[in-house]
DNA sequence: GCCGATTTGTCCGTATGTATC
DNA sequence: CGATACATACGGACAAATCGG
């Protein structure tokens, strides 16, 4: 029923529980609402230790797919995703999230420039002014209706050979797998703003019809801990649409996970 | 330096290194880009096992405040949360946030009623047709600003006595503590939709500079794994900011935190 | 209400692998 | 190469919550 080793082996023991334990609860094998079966059975399917199951389990928690109960046990809470064409995942590129979901991607770009971060740019965009950037300007189709304004702003220094060509494909798949670099974490922070000229014309925005759109900007770092990238997000507001998950922290003690919104 | 046992103590140890050890990020007592003491110093800090440290280091992992690198060590990335008036954390109450911030919260119902849903309800909101519900539209000010227009379905066999006079201050402590309910999850869908008139008119939008907002839809479920809130938030477009963090997953297998957005 | 079985939560110790320096 | 650091995995122990008899 289930085994290690297959092709794409994700490496590790739990990642592999993990995944079988979601694809299952993703395809109804486990009903909604109702059980999974108890960590001591897990054990014994999986051939693991408790801990084994339980790290799995806990990023299904993070992930909102199930919820713990202690002395009960665990529910699956999984809602598939709703209607909505396509789903852009994490840190994962437009293209990438794109292809996931069985849809044709296109990127065009409108401007492949470089210039050096001055006090302004530096205030927002956290690189110290006088540092070396590429900046581009992006737009990103999906069955030929354009959908995303994008603004990136990439360290020069960690992409000195940055083409054209290559940001019409994938900057992502350029930066893992030719420089071999590891994207690990961004940081994220999405706004309402008034549209622009340049909204307009390229996303063929009306503005009597919207005058604002969504903006999602973000700050990326690598392995090395270099934030090697800016980008400003300009999406279409009738096809914008974002989605997470909450949990709520101890008791009194008011945390949070990984996200808060504010105003 | 360190110890347990404090007036409000979060029950858990690694809940205690995980405060701890935020507090020292946020407090600059870890430089920015700077590592943090090793697991096995923080071992000898903390006296207790790998394990325990480590849980609390994940916790920060997830939260965005550190970064972890096999061989190296874990980096401080956190940065403070920009300008702002005030965060709305997690599944924090409007109310909660506002007090932890230091202002002045203020909630004017403006429609307290009962209905039972139809099926167009149903469709959006995920209760049964014919189930019984609160109804309540709220104007949350900040300051003596109007921010937010919330639209409440709150399950009534969850609070069958539900007041509006509970509802001027603040529906969650109520669950909490006198109804003893846990809150447990959320999940919410972010979206840009056009200004109504009941927006207009409460929250002093002119549609000449504003015709559209941010609106967050939240499903919220409690320990039992009922779904018993569902409500739309519908935010002035000049001060809604929301703030995510994301984590890149394993190599080639793009899965995912805990949010995604789409269009 | 009590008790025991089940189930999750916390914590500890140890061993081994892998990446960095 | 060895030392250091994080990652994975196993094992056991006890606490806390739930449920049924």
């Amino acid at each position: 029923m289930f085994q290690r080793k297959e092709p794409t082996m994700p490496k590790s023991k739990y990642q592999d529980i993990y995944q079988d334990l979601k694809r299952k609860i993703e395809s109804d094998e486990y009903a909604y609402q109702s059980l999974l079966p108890s960590e001591n059975l897990l054990i014994q399917n999986y051939s693991c230790s408790r801990n084994t199951v339980r790290r799995a389990i806990g990023r299904l928690v993070t992930d909102g797919y199930v919820q713990t109960m202690q002395g009960k046990g665990v529910r699956n809470i999984y809602r598939p995703i709703e209607q909505t064409a396509f789903t852009l995942g994490e840190i994962e590129s437009f293209r990438e999230s794109a292809l996931r979901n069985g849809q044709t991607p296109a990127t065009k770009v409108l401007l492949f420039t470089e210039l050096s971060a001055d006090e302004t740019l530096g205030r927002r965009t956290g690189f110290a002014p006088g540092t070396e950037l590429f900046y581009l300007q992006r737009l990103h189709c999906l069955d030929g209706i354009p959908l995303i304004m994008n603004h990136n702003y990439f360290l020069k220094e960690s992409m000195p050979n940055l083409t054209k060509e290559i940001a019409e494909v994938s900057i992502y798949d350029y930066l893992e797998q030719t420089l071999h670099m590891t994207i690990v974490s961004s940081r994220r922070i999405m706004t309402v703003e008034k549209i622009s000229e340049i909204d307009e014309k390229y996303l063929r925005l009306n503005a009597e019809e919207y005058n604002c759109m969504a903006v999602v900007s973000s700050f990326t770092y690598n392995s090395d801990g270099i934030m090697f990238e800016y980008t400003q997000s300009r999406h279409r507001p009738d096809y914008f649409r974002f989605q997470d998950h909450a949990v709520r922290k101890p008791p009194q003690a008011h945390e949070r996970t990984a996200n808060h919104y504010s105003l």
